[in-house]
DNA sequence: CGCTTACTACTTACGTAGTAAGCGGTGCTGTAAT
């Protein structure tokens, strides 16, 4: 039954790797929680189960318009046509229309922002919901504490929608993440589907070296590993130097105008462009086959982010090759835009002063200077309005602080790890480590499943350590 | 916080040291009212 209709629907004969029982999972009305490969065909898993069901709306959140665009598009190219999407990019005569269709459509695509407009919101709970998608589920991790959060509060909407069954998708997750989507989607008993994060097809190199002598050593990679080629850089400017310095390179990152992401990206997907020098905003939902060496010039803040951002790599399975560049100190770049993500206890005082006098924001926003704009004030703002009190916020950035820190300090120690790095990653992914050829830099095709580096319960060594890469400058004896 | 850039001062002939200012990622967005 199921075949047949990926047969007529998706024009496809089998089903890949784990589709079929996330399908099951999920037409049994369970909350599925699924990690799944990139590439892996993520879309036929809640695109499918519409078709075995009598009526009702499938809902799927997507954290980028790009994403929800093509997602869109795809559908209707292959012949369906009731499907629909809710963004700021449709006009309201757009938006009122898709709202009065809601009753005869299949699919709703929509941001995670979108559903905290009280009309959507009201619309959609007048409506059958089959399932609620929560597509790149890591988002909720990465970007729901902080960053976007409404994607923190998707799980209270979902009961306010009446509680439909959840479907959450990735393709990596850590235990620590896999936590934050069941809290943050309120699952029930969520049917875990994992499948291993591991990409045998990537080598792994570490290459430690001095700040100065760093470009030198991208050069030198750049003549032996093969393109297409993405390098990864932390800031815009870097991004922008050293593409000038490659032949057949382009910059990308969000300063650059929609079009010209669009363009660049087309250009790199279609092989115009064969390197691309880009900072964490490209990416998510990119894909393109042929990637073969994917080169971080400055490191990432998580292993989490890393291993996304080497993802990109190989996902045609053939040999393809990842390569960290390390110098001392990089990590504080990442410290700092960590620290700025949440509001100084000045302004907390002030605001939380204005407050009580009945100030408004707006009010406060032109005494105090502050900008509007700025992430880190606009949380406060959201935590103030969510009711929370100034203990609240301190101890809760605290707490937030501290696990961030203590993810850096995962990415610092798999640099510095002298046994094998795909063994820590996969450690780090709670996998057990496995044998391969072409593993890594530190044991070529010699792994050995051996006990990997510290973990969270190495507590004082922990402290301590973080004192010293982070503090080393100032608090040396 | 730490790195880079811009400017100033002082010295002494076009250069250098010292200080101040600026910069550093990710994306969504009903936006009320004249």
């Amino acid at each position: 039954m199921m075949e047949k209709v990926l047969r007529r629907f998706f024009r496809y004969d089998h089903f890949r790797t784990g589709q079929q029982e996330i399908i099951e999972s999920v037409l049994s009305g369970q909350d599925t929680l699924a990690i799944l490969p990139t590439g892996g065909g993520k879309s036929i898993c809640y695109q499918l189960p519409s078709y075995l069901q009598p009526e009702g709306l499938t809902l799927i959140l997507s954290p980028l318009l790009s994403l929800i665009e093509d997602q869109v598009m795809q559908i209707k190219q292959r012949g369906e046509r009731s499907v629909a999407k809710l963004t700021s990019l449709e006009t309201r005569e757009q938006k009122e229309q898709v709202l009065h269709q809601l009753p005869r459509l299949r699919y709703l695509y929509l941001s995670p922002e979108q559903l905290a407009v009280p009309q959507v919101k009201q619309r959609l709970a007048d409506v059958k919901i089959n399932l609620f998608v929560v597509d790149e589920a890591h988002c909720i991790s990465q970007w729901g504490h902080e960053f976007r959060t409404d994607y923190a509060k998707l799980g209270h909407v979902r009961r306010q929608l009446g509680n439909p069954p959840c479907l959450a998708l990735t393709a990596t997750a850590t235990k620590r993440v896999e936590q934050d989507i069941v809290e943050g989607l309120l699952l029930q008993q969520p049917n875990r589907i994992r499948h291993s994060v591991n990409r045998p097809e990537i080598q792994l190199i570490v290459d430690q070296a001095e700040q100065d002598d760093k470009d030198r050593l991208l050069e030198a990679w750049l003549k032996k590993v093969e393109r297409p080629c993405v390098i990864y850089t932390t800031t815009r400017r870097e991004a922008e130097r050293i593409a000038q310095q490659i032949t057949n390179a382009a910059y990308y990152h969000a300063g650059l105008e929609a079009e010209d992401r669009q363009l660049i990206q087309q250009q790199f997907l279609y092989d115009e462009i064969d390197c691309l020098v880009c900072t964490s905003a490209f990416g998510m939902g990119v894909n393109k086959g042929n990637v073969r060496t994917v080169i971080h010039y400055t490191m990432p803040a998580t292993i989490e982010a890393y291993m996304q951002e080497i993802g990109r790599a190989g996902r045609d399975g053939k040999p393809s090759t990842a390569i960290l560049l390390y110098a001392p100190g990089d990590q504080r770049l990442q410290h700092f835009l960590l620290e700025k993500q949440y509001a100084p206890s000045l302004w907390i005082d002030q605001v939380v002063e204005g407050r009580r006098r009945h100030e408004s924001f707006e009010t406060m926003e032109h005494r105090l200077g502050l900008d509007p704009d700025d992430p880190a004030y606009r949380l406060l703002k959201v935590q103030l309005m969510d009711g929370k009190s100034r203990s609240d916020i301190i101890d809760w950035q605290e707490a937030r602080k501290k696990i961030r820190l203590r993810e850096l300090m995962q990415m610092i120690n798999y640099i510095q790890n002298t046994l094998c790095r795909r063994a820590f990653i996969l450690h780090h992914f709670d996998e057990t480590a496995v044998v391969q050829d072409r593993c890594c830099d530190l044991c070529g095709n010699l792994t050995e499943d051996k006990p990997i580096i510290q973990t969270e319960d190495d507590q004082l060594n922990w402290k301590r350590r973080l004192e010293e890469v982070f503090f080393s400058s100032r608090h040396s004896v």
